[in-house]
DNA sequence: GTCTATACGACGATAGAC
DNA sequence: GTCTATCGTCGTATAGAC
């Protein structure tokens, strides 16, 4: 598990992640990541049998992983839903524009790039939001919002984040972030008092 | 202005954005593009000398004028903004339905694929989402909202679709899009009430 | 305005040595 | 586990004929 390999492997999906990020998925060659990672060359196909694919998909997954633990780590710093969203979005604000606006959502844009093309990716990115979309409406459910009302709301909210991101991002401003984060706050306060009067 | 040429580079503009619509823009290759339109072999850089940049640049604009429309005629079908709103959506949420879920907005990839490498692209973009920003905007202030708030307001609503479209088209399920009509809507008439007030 | 030919690099992927 | 070499394909872009 701690083995050398294991770590070469970590590294590259971590690379790719992150090149995704930047350039998009068919902008993303694998000699960059095989460079970025520090990875040895012969060792893509070795971690990866059925190659770029793979390796994107594995990506994704890390991607899912790691914004499902920011939004844990938002529900348990704060009780309150509507100020976890809103701590949540701020520390994606704080990344994107640390990055000077060049970092964006890997899952948006492996899923514009190649939803069409590969059915593989394409349910590897769906897992992804559906893996941020549940604990969201969880969260709502928590604070006393009826199941079909959190699970919508759940999907306005990462729609709206995902959104404001590519925005803040082609603008170069975190103006639709910052908007973003106000209304979703607005919004679930809104419906959890009107979820709790029933 | 009707000649041959001008048909030519229309249609190699409008068969670039519906490529990248699909497959983003480094996905796109010229070839297709030129296939796509059935476009002579030489015409691409006697019509775009600065190649493929240029012709990207052009199919975003494109993208920027025909969604201009469509919310200039969303918002002429009805005063409400609200059910302005709403009617925009539905043609989009049609859309990506119709095209089982393969098309996707051409601004919001580009962005993601290019916006950290080339800034005329990054620009672009800004300026198409700022073409359906200032509109909705202006719409939402004739609906009595003051100013700021309209603006803040037009970003929310512009990112939110975007946003929709993304998740719709990875989960396959034109559900995000619904509920973002649901929400749209209700923040429409909402804050319409709380800026009628003053 | 358009065509052909071509230059030249990058790509993903595979084979076979070690 | 890793390396090197290489294959075939595709990419953008240019030059020069017509």
């Amino acid at each position: 598990m701690t083995s050398k390999g294991a770590q070469t492997k970590a590294r590259l999906t971590a690379s790719m992640l992150e090149l995704i990020q930047t350039n998009g998925y068919a902008g993303t060659g694998l000699n960059a990541v095989i460079e970025h990672a520090q990875a040895p060359k012969g060792s893509v196909y070795f971690h990866f049998p059925e190659g770029k694919e793979e390796l994107g998909e594995a990506a994704i997954e890390l991607a899912a992983r790691q914004f499902e633990r920011l939004i844990a780590e938002a529900a348990t710093s704060s009780g309150d839903p509507a100020l976890a969203a809103r701590v949540a979005i701020e520390e994606l604000t704080r990344i994107v524009s640390e990055s000077d606006f060049r970092l964006g959502c890997p899952v948006s844009v492996v899923t514009l790039e190649m939803g069409a093309d590969s059915e593989r990716l394409r349910q590897a990115c769906a897992a992804a939001f559906e893996s941020w979309i549940v604990p969201t409406a969880s969260l709502l459910e928590t604070a006393g919002l009826p199941d079909p009302q959190a699970r919508d709301l759940a999907h306005v909210i990462v729609s709206l984040i995902e959104g404001a991101v590519i925005v803040s991002r082609a603008m170069r401003s975190t103006q639709p972030l910052i908007s973003a984060a106000e209304v979703v706050t607005g919004l679930i306060e809104q419906r959890r008092i009107e979820g709790g009067v029933r």
